[in-house]
DNA sequence: GATGAATGAGAGTTCATTCAT
DNA sequence: GATGAATGAACTCTCATTCAT
């Protein structure tokens, strides 16, 4: 059997369990049974479980980053932009729960190294997400400028929704929405909020009562 | 020394280990050099690593819950609780990240017990912006009826926006907004999209490209 | 309360649990428990785990011995003195039979100091029934000498018949037999056997076959 | 090393070490050292302190009924087969004197699983010889029948004098007797009483006196 | 290339024992 | 006289990791 299949086996057993257990309670033996490969061959391929756990972050960060990527065509408006990379975004953290949870979950419990992994993956979408909105916000006609870090609070929101809204699809109950429903729903409400926001509708608190602090 | 106060000891200690390491990767040894006792005596008053995890979570669920509930009006109008409610939600994770770390994903990494104790405050917490939300549905004059799934899933994505910008203000570093600011900026997308949303404006795709899938 | 009381409340737990556990496995929390005391009285009364167990078993060793020679009388017929003393000893053992169980396998399995107090017990007893066979033999006329070693022997096996149906008659079943029953039947079979041996009969091996080693 | 060879040092050093302690105050790392192998690999290969006991019991177990079973012809006359059944009880005892530590005392000290496993053991022998008596006092010629128990009962003693001579010659020092003698001694009070037992010799209480009970 | 055999280090947990009050 | 509070030491057991073959 040649390297590369053997090493993906490796990697797929890895993502289940370490999607099940998390890091630490994942175990070296329950992989290599999950692969069907000897625990030295593991050890041969990948060095050693934090290397393991490196890997499969990446594999399933640039795995998630290229559906998205691939669905959105570069020249669009904004608005459709967002809205098949939502789609993308969705469908493919619904296709593949495990690879999902890794990276949501168990990766930011798992000191240094992972979390940065993680951290620069949403670094990365909310910088898209970031150059959107700008767009948009600079296509309204009568615009209101944001300040930089209310847009990136925005974007920050805007991944922060989707993260919970793909959640709730891969959670327990029966009531799991489509795709393209969750999809609907968060851009129905953020994309015509924003809308509004740059044009310089904005909830204002009742002046009568005085917000402490 | 009383027990008591040894007890609050321990579990803060452990909030802390738990919020840093994740729960496997915590040792009891740590906790208890931190919480300034003995092992033993940890086990004496806490009985398990798994007891103590769970009264680390439920303690800090309850606080955040009831930092949230005490810092709202029951009669104020819909728009008033949830932006007091969302400022009380980002004073409160801010002032206690370590709390927050162990019930945003720690306690999700550790099976059946303690995700369901998180599941259920977050549905909690869900349950009560679905009624605001339907309640501002309800107050606007030209009101479309939201089927029931949009809006859960409007709350989830608002639950996990916040989420989200609370993760982002307790981030690194220096960028940190405040609790105020943090409100600001998800109250604006959220409420006036909100607004929209119920008097009949959506966003729809552009018919020309036909999405794929 | 006075100190004797307690301390035998103390005792009684103690037999208990040892007899059900066994010394390592027998827990102070349990005894001091069982006692209705505190643990530092405990100590404070018996010193130490071992000194508690050694104060159980002397106390239960007395208590055979004890009930086992006020049941015989000191000039009767040898087979009397051991009629008596079977009798006695099946019904002690039957009426405590948790002391029974200290004595008989707890403290043969705790080294050096304990099994010298029961090997001495034992001693002692078999000492006595040495005496008995020695006088049942030296009475029969046309006697036969019987070597030390051989009585010591037969001794032996006496004692150990006698706890084998102690035993027995602790046990489980619900065909548990009398003391007078049990008595009954060792005192049968070994009397009559003891008094044909020391008049000379014997059993033989058939000389036709070698026996091996 | 292979496995077996490995696992077979390892029990020896089991039985020598619960032998010495117990099984509760018997210490996984003495074992270990005793064997010649690390901790892990006495947990590979046997599981647990618990399944380790249970092996060391039943290991020791099936060999001494083997070293009994092989050393009767099942066609010899009944005192025959008794006789040669001492002797090789005698002498595997004496040879073995660690593997019967184990049997007599330890394992009737945990509890359920493993006094069970040599109460059977003592079970199965003492049916053995209920049939050698039963056939030996249908040999006699005016034979007085006996109750059922009564035979049950002579079995018993029996058994425990063997038991106890067992540990007499296994006993601290010197005076220790061989297999061949011990099993004379025992042969010619059992035996012999039981003769004249079924031959109708019976020891009955002096009549003048009366038994208290 | 692939594996059975083996382990150092460290996990959670429990226990007999002792102060300060 | 009696106890709540506290611990050092030792236990069973597991894991990531590496040879020799």
């Amino acid at each position: 059997m040649p390297r590369e299949v053997r090493e993906r086996q490796m990697i797929d057993a890895a993502v289940r369990v370490f999607a099940r257990c998390g890091y630490s309670a994942a175990s070296m033996d329950e992989i290599a049974e999950l692969a069907g490969a000897s625990k030295p061959l593991i050890y041969l391929y990948l060095n050693s479980k934090e290397d393991l756990f490196g890997t499969c972050i990446r594999r399933e960060a640039e795995a998630l980053l290229g559906a998205v990527r691939s669905a959105v065509e570069p020249h669009a408006p904004a608005d459709r932009r967002l809205w098949d990379g939502l789609r993308a975004f969705f469908a493919h953290t619904a296709a593949h729960p495990e690879g999902w949870a890794v990276l949501s979950c168990r990766a930011r419990t798992h000191g240094e190294p992972f979390d940065q992994v993680v951290a620069r993956l949403r670094e990365e979408i909310v910088e898209v997400v970031v150059r959107l909105i700008e767009e948009a916000a600079g296509a309204a006609p009568g615009r209101t400028p944001l300040v930089g870090r209310e847009v990136t609070g925005l974007a920050h929101a805007l991944v922060g929704a989707a993260e919970a809204l793909a959640g709730w699809a891969n959670g327990p109950a029966g009531a799991a929405p489509s795709a393209k429903e969750t999809a609907e729903t968060l851009m129905n409400v953020a994309w015509v909020g924003l809308e509004n926001l740059v044009s310089g509708r904005r909830w204002g608190v009742a002046p009568a009562v005085s917000p402490a602090g």
